[in-house]
DNA sequence: CGTATGCTCAAACGATCGTTTGAACCGGCA
DNA sequence: TGCCGGTTCAAACGATCGTTTGAGCATACG
């Protein structure tokens, strides 16, 4: 039972938790709260209903990954130096850093979810709240990879993006080993999602 | 109401379409039963459970899959002149042509949710059953690689893993332009996904 | 001090879940 | 015809779900 901050924050820790660990179905509210050390009225009051909640757990991370993600896009976006290492870079590796987090490494298994749930009002929240990001990237792409027709571009996009959110929401066999320090092996992960990426996306 | 085949059959049919569209605890036994126009005690009659109706769902097509998968590895695997491409065409053809079963591509939208879905009992039933088919490919991928080590091999195999699941599972934008022939919307599904998967393999 | 406000609590609400029950129905065989 | 194993049926079981309620508590302000 987590004890510590806000009656609010503890309630976010928990529902990341176990809707990593179960799915936004499968994590009752009594589960979550009981997880969270408060009762179980507590979501209704200060989320109004369970559905918000996960509104909620979503925007609180969510806000501040895409901001770094375009933050490091405007740096380098239009350039005419910049390659497709500098974009992918400004993509990847706030996700990655984010993983560092406390927790940040459940919200990417929850944000994996999100994408394997076809739940059409929480596709409809992110791609509202968000879908302007992914936008932007991919005019980014569309510049650095002019000799590909817009549908072969997002041929190629909707495959690296499926191979990012698999490997960076933890599903595959990839794992820390014990003699690589944790920084070592975060720049050993972006250096084989970046190189994978730019394969798929520039070959032939 | 789907009113044609047996009761196992029609119970078959309508939870492979309900667990695509609203995942395995999102689908009660009522929508289920009522969609596939059986009574609501059939299930547990026929299938003994829910969780052994979710696994059977699996077994009926995994089973085909996979046996056609094997055999068309059979026909190249070893051989000197083998290619990537030969191997790549082996795995994923046939779950191309499985899409275009009546059913089938709504199973592989199944099929991507068991990747999402961390449930411990189906994990652990999908790979007693049908684990040995990747360490198969996984073997003749080594061979074709040989310049690869073991961990840089295992982190392609899952990136392209991960982005055949997502493309193929139908997540993408991708999707069959009103002019373009079924087999011939296939043939460049195909292409795109198995040049990609070199590429991603491959690379430098 | 008194009271207003924000929050927590145990308890209950109606709905829905997977599963079980026992009677009814059915074709084939003695 | 009469019975019998396999199947279907409506109905009910206990459990659990998200949500609501109203009393109780604490803190701050007049």
């Amino acid at each position: 039972m987590n004890s510590s901050g806000s009656t609010k924050d503890r309630i976010l820790g928990a529902a990341e938790q176990l809707f990593a660990q179960r799915g936004f179905d499968g994590a009752s509210l009594r589960q979550l709260t009981a997880a969270a050390g408060v009762n179980l009225a507590a979501v209704n009051y200060h989320f109004g209903s369970k559905e918000k909640l996960v509104e909620e757990v979503f925007r609180r991370r969510l806000d501040a990954l895409n901001e770094r993600r375009l933050t490091a896009l405007a740096k380098v976006a239009g350039a005419p130096e910049t390659t497709l290492e500098d974009v992918l870079e400004a993509f990847i590796r706030p996700a990655l850093e984010l993983s560092h987090d406390d927790g940040g490494a459940l919200f990417m298994r929850v944000l994996a979810r999100a994408f394997a749930e076809h739940d059409d009002s929480l596709r409809q929240f992110l791609s509202a709240n968000y879908g302007h990001v992914m936008r932007q990237f991919t005019a980014e792409f569309a510049r650095l990879l002019p000799q590909l027709g817009k549908a072969e571009l997002y041929w190629r996009i909707d495959l690296v993006t499926g191979a990012l959110t698999h490997a960076m929401s933890g599903f595959g066999m990839i794992q820390r080993p014990k003699d690589v320090s944790e920084r070592a092996h975060r720049e050993q992960t972006a250096q084989h999602l970046i190189r994978f990426a730019v394969a798929g996306l520039s070959h032939p």
